[in-house]
DNA sequence: AATACATATGAACAGATGTTCATATGTTCA
DNA sequence: TGAACATATGAACATCTGTTCATATGTATT
């Protein structure tokens, strides 16, 4: 299982990894946790720049941790992904000793 | 739970993520999955500088993710924490779908 | 159609990051 | 002690990354 790994996937998994190597987008990842939100909203929850805001859910929405719904002039954004979770749990964990 | 988080502890997170983000840190990482490897040895293995795998070493080390023991002119390297094994492993997991 | 609101996007910029080069430090052995 | 080997370190450099600003796109409402 371990053995099977090839260059290429731990290229991936660096990858898969740098979503989450960064606090805006950690935190965005992390206030979707609870449900779906705007983009709005997340700027304001994070009080940040609504397009550094958009610029990392783009990023996020490349790599298929978040999904977007559109709802009138609304964009909804939510997680994508059950494994997203799970790793993120497991870094919180990690660092709460 | 979940509940519980705050903000630094997402800092923290994404910490400890940025050492799985890039590809030659997860990839010396992955070689010392097996058992440990002296400094040399590690750059023979990505083919990379020495002085490269040296300065990720000690990136990887500040953030206590991999110990050293010295024995002689060499200076081996390894895991220094269970939690990285199973949250790479995870990661190689996801990505192998 | 015009306005207001929500989001996306491209360019520009500053700061962070990874690698290389040259060299220093530390160890062993003759 | 001097040479050889293993590793660490600092400076320099090019590239990557995240944010901001200005503006474009898309939707609803009047």
């Amino acid at each position: 299982m371990i053995d099977k790994v090839n260059e290429n996937t731990l290229y991936d998994v660096a990858e898969l990894f740098k979503n989450f190597s960064d606090s805006t987008r950690i935190r965005i990842l992390y206030c979707l946790f609870e449900k779906e939100r705007s983009v709005t909203e997340i700027s304001e929850l994070l009080q940040m720049n609504q397009s550094a805001i958009s610029h990392q859910l783009r990023f996020l929405k490349n790599s298929k941790l978040v999904k977007n719904r559109r709802s009138g002039k609304t964009i909804y954004y939510s997680l994508d992904d059950d494994h997203v979770y799970n790793i993120i749990l497991q870094g919180i964990e990690h660092v709460s000793e």
